[in-house]
RNA sequence: GGGCGCUUAGCUCAGCUGGGAGAGCAUCUGCCUUACAAGCAGAGGGUCAUAGGUUCGAGCCCUAUAGCGCCCACCA
């Protein structure tokens, strides 16, 4: 690659062709090494419903990041990449593609014919999915590339399910659970998502048998009533108790059911009277046991009334739900319609509100496998980054509820059971068929499949070869750390949790590092619905990989949602902009072909300075890195390379390349060493310029990618150097700072004197001076003899520097400015002491902070009596300017100047010293305008804003 | 009804175990200074939601309050 880079970095050129070159040398593929410790991350696999989001970028970003530095950190750094199969998601997703395009259900296919639709999908969108991640830039081992339906995952899923079976931990049972009329399938109560809905309350008369009373019952769901079997009443309940095990007539029915007593029943809510449908409610499913209830199911699987809702057959709920009321309303039953609002459960995946229904189903008894996961958690096992998302993970599973398992999707891992259809035989078994072991019969497969989270709960040993004692499991497993949003961590977190206990006896992960969600500017969450989500690929495509990587790494918290915006990204291209113009002024000036350091005797200040600052960096960037705090490492990194390296310390060896001498190669070696390394901390989060820039400056090896991450480097360490740079660098900040006040152009050059006691230290920066305040010379000395009068004045640390350029010096101004910067120190001194004198302080706070105290009181005594002594020439300056000009008028003012202490008047010379002194509040009790003041002593000189003292 | 999180500059957010408030964007001023105008130099702008408390010292710890957001929950 040439050293002539072009102007503005360009990632379009650059990020393909680099990707396939990391991919042709086979960078990305972890080997077992003995001599290295492994660093394993599993992916969480993408759906193939589609394509990546915002959120996907995010995951895999921060994951990207982990394992590129494990990776140049000496481990072997695994990366598992897949997608998930995505049972309803997916089928959901085929479904309406079938009916959109060729006006088909499934039924139409058959089940053969759909799935082998979904496999073509699942080919088409997965592939596509693999490519978006290639553009992020992940760094996946895609040797080791699955997908939750694969064949190893497949006999992963069918292991567990059988040894669960075996245990007893699996188990077939006729319970309440979640109905998606849409989906037609049943679904695990994670699945279900509950929103707030206005409703209504009916209450509705049910009358009493043989008798002319009725009670009333309040219900949200009156088309359930077909399948009452009770009417509960509280036992402890007066107004009801005389009713208890009478009989009343179902309306619309007529058929008669017992008013039955049970604790359940809350006596100061609705009536105070339930009706009990045990078919279609959990806790009426459970009243129903208690009392040997008859479960009357009213439902088709398609939310349509069957046959026990007599002349409302076929209709679909709601329909139903209005008829019934119209009839019930005539017939003077229906008491009174109330407006409220409650939680309704929808589908998490097509929005359509569940019906709880009682169903045969498989489920997984969860208690006896829960308590090893949060045990596992609490004794710090796996560790939640940040840590309080462990409480989401107690709550879930200390509340536990047994998992349906079962879907009556076809889209999925068949259940491994099989049916007799004359014993009543089950067999469970990991075989492809099974036959009766009564009457050797072939046995039907159940139909259902399982849930989607059930084989990606086996995800981080399913792929690593279990159930199979492999090596890879061996040496890779328990992985290192998952990467996964907190919206998840009852889908998956948890039930991977459990399962890694459960099959292999370990954890699946030690650290569980969670993120938030990408939101879109105005803070909404990224959906299609509100057509507000952003393509990664169309970002990347406009700034590159690596900005948005950048863009996602930057300012984000773990834990936290991050709001994402265009302007942000912007920031973030603009950042490696710099980089790479930062890097393409190295190599324009590079005659040097190894990138090693200069002996230390060679380092100028600024040198040292930077190498201390880059070796800070090193220590920084890896411990944020360690600590997960990925937002903090990035910024840190931000900071250095535009501030200290590009604004100052390229600024600072500028003049010696121009000089040419041998300082210039020492610049040389510094700047290339610096830059590379700093690459080297930035290459896992912007992998692909860090790259390109590497691969042009001298470097050892074949990438940065699979190079030495840098590591703290005691040598480096110079905090002197550090503190006399800080000195220097404040002194031209001073410097450029009244200029600009001043509009002092830069083309407006100026001599520099700089008096300070510490000559030595400002000596090594004369040429800073001129390079980055605008010098045309610069004297340094230890008093100040031989400065022109006319010079402002710039107070420092360790120095004042004086500027003459007199045209420009409005005299008046600068006084005020100086009085200011006066009065604020004496403020901070006042601080200080106040702080220092206070013995609560000095006995208690540890001691560095308060000898930190102490020398910041010295530090601000020594700048005092600068400006002190530099306000002070300065009205003498101009006092004997104004004589100069009106010697008449300023006789009485000149002899304030020499005997202090004893009372006297003083006259004050022209009227613009008349203002200063006397509105300007120099002299306690002048008048304003006053031509002259009698005045005690020097202790009467107000420190105002004039500041005469 | 429980639980969790958030509230810091105009906007978006950092602020690690308590030791004098930061960044990016936006605004204003001056600069095309031979890496970069996607840039350089400088400036303004905050009672750290409110009220108490602990402490020598609180943006940070404790308590309460308010607003926002999220999660969980069978009140028919």
């Amino acid at each position: 690659m040439p050293k002539e880079l072009s102007k503005t970095y360009d990632p379009k050129q650059v990020e393909e062709r680099i990707y396939q070159d990391w991919m042709d040398k086979g960078y990305f593929h972890a080997e077992i090494d003995p001599n290295k410790e492994p660093f394993t991350i599993v992916i969480p696999p993408p759906n193939v419903t589609g394509q990546l989001h915002m959120g996907h970028a995010l995951d895999e970003t921060f994951q990207d990041i982990l394992i590129r530095a494990k990776r140049m950190q000496g481990y072997a750094a695994l990366w598992i990449p897949g997608t998930d199969h995505a049972g309803i998601a997916t089928q959901i997703k085929v479904e309406e593609d079938l009916r959109v395009n060729e006006h088909l259900t499934r039924y139409d296919l058959g089940r053969e014919e759909f799935l082998k639709r979904v496999w073509a999908w699942k080919e088409k969108f997965g592939g596509r999915i693999i490519s978006q991640l290639k553009k992020i830039g992940c760094s996946c081992d895609w040797e080791r590339e699955r997908f939750t339906m694969d064949e190893g995952c497949s006999k992963a899923v069918k292991e567990v399910f059988v040894n669960l079976y075996n245990k007893g931990l699996i188990y077939q049972g006729n319970r309440i659970i979640n109905w998606c009329p849409h989906c037609i399938t049943a679904l695990s109560d994670a699945e279900v998502e509950h929103t707030e809905q206005a409703g209504h309350f009916w209450h509705i008369k049910y009358p009493i048998k043989d008798s002319d009373g009725y009670v009333v019952i309040a219900t949200t769901r009156p088309e359930t009533l077909f399948g009452d079997t009770a009417v509960a009443v509280n036992p402890e309940d007066e107004r009801y108790r005389d009713l208890i095990g009478k009989k009343l007539i179902l309306p619309l029915v007529g058929r008669e059911i017992p008013v039955i007593a049970d604790e359940y029943v809350d006596r100061e809510f609705g009536t105070g009277c339930v009706k009990i449908t045990p078919a279609h409610d959990p806790n009426d499913f459970e009243v129903g046991q208690r009392h040997n209830l008859k479960q009357i199911k009213v439902l088709n699987d398609d939310a349509t009334m069957n046959a026990y809702a007599g002349k409302y057959e076929g209709m679909d709920r709601y329909d139903c739900r209005k008829a019934m009321l119209i009839d019930l309303e005539e017939q003077g039953l229906l008491v009174k319609t109330e407006a409220h609002t409650h939680n309704v459960g929808q589908c998490y995946r097509c929005g359509t509100t569940v019906e709880p229904i009682i169903s045969r189903q498989w489920f997984v008894k969860m208690k006896p496998l829960a308590q090893p996961a949060i045990d596992a958690v609490k004794n710090d096992e796996t560790e939640f980054v940040p840590e309080h998302f462990e409480k989401v993970y107690f709550h879930w599973l200390e509340n536990i509820k047994d998992w349906c398992i079962s879907r009556q999707l076809w889209w999925g891992h068949r259940i491994p059971a099989f049916y007799c259809d004359d014993c009543d035989e089950i067999v469970v078994t990991k075989e492809e068929t099974a036959h009766c072991p009564k009457c050797g019969k072939e046995m039907r497969q159940d139909p259902d499949t399982l849930d989607t989270w059930f084989s990606s709960a086996l995800w981080p040993f399913s792929t690593l070869g279990w159930p199979d004692q492999t090596e890879d499991l061996a040496y890779f497993y328990p992985t290192s750390t998952l990467v996964t949003g907190y919206d998840i961590i009852p889908f998956w977190v948890m039930r991977m949790m459990f399962s890694g206990l459960a099959h292999t006896g370990q954890v699946p992960f030690r650290h569980v590092y969670i993120h938030g969600l990408v939101r879109d500017a105005l803070g909404r969450k990224m959906s299609k619905s509100l057509g507000n989500g952003i393509d990664p690929l169309e970002i990347i495509d406009q700034y590159g990989a690596d900005a948005l990587r950048f863009t996602l790494a930057t300012g984000n918290s773990p834990g936290n949602d991050m709001r994402f915006s265009t302007e942000r990204v912007e920031a973030s291209r603009n950042f490696a902009n710099k980089i790479w113009n930062a890097s393409r002024f190295v190599l324009m000036n590079l005659d040097i072909d190894a990138c090693c350091l200069p002996e230390s005797s060679k380092l100028q200040l600024e040198d040292r300075w930077i190498l201390h600052a880059y070796n800070e960096l090193i220590r920084e960037v890896t411990e944020n890195l360690d600590k997960y705090e990925l937002g903090i490492a990035v910024s840190k990194l931000y900071d250095f390379i535009w501030d200290s390296f590009c604004d100052w310390y390229i600024e600072l060896v500028k003049p010696r390349f121009f000089a040419k001498d041998e300082s210039n190669q020492t610049a040389q070696q510094v700047l290339t060493y610096v830059l590379s390394g700093t690459l080297k901390l930035l290459h896992p989060f912007m992998p692909f310029i860090t790259e390109e820039i590497w691969q042009a400056l001298p470097h050892e090896g074949e990438s940065i990618m699979i190079s030495a991450f840098p590591v703290y480097d005691e040598a480096l360490k110079n905090p002197e150097a550090a503190d006399q740079m800080q000195m220097l660098m404040a002194s031209i900040k001073g410097i450029r700072n009244i200029r600009s006040e001043r509009n002092v152009p830069p083309s407006k050059k100026c001599t520099v004197y700089i008096v300070t006691a510490q000559t030595d230290i400002f000596e090594k920066g004369v040429a800073f001076y001129t390079k980055l305040a605008s010098a045309d010379r610069v004297v340094i000395q230890k008093d100040k003899s031989g400065i022109p009068e006319n010079a402002v004045s710039v107070v420092s640390p360790g120095a004042e520097l004086l500027l003459p350029f007199d045209e420009l010096v409005d005299k008046e101004k600068e006084l005020d400015r100086l009085g200011k910067e006066k009065k604020r120190l004496e403020g901070e001194i006042k601080r200080v002491e106040g702080k220092l004198s206070n013995k609560g302080f000095t006995e208690k706070a540890p001691a560095a902070v308060v000898e930190e105290e102490r020398q910041k009181g010295e530090k601000y005594k020594a700048l005092l009596k600068t400006f002190i002594e530099s306000i002070d020439q300065l009205i003498q300056r101009m006092r004997k300017k104004e004589r100069r000009e009106n010697p008449s008028d300023f006789r009485g003012a000149l002899s304030c100047a020499d005997p202090f202490g004893k009372q006297q008047e003083i006259r004050l010379g022209t009227p613009a010293i008349q203002q200063r002194c006397c509105a300007g509040r120099a002299f306690k009790g002048a008048d304003k305008g006053a031509a002259t003041v009698k005045t005690a002593a020097l202790g009467d000189i107000l420190n105002g804003e004039v500041g005469v003292g």
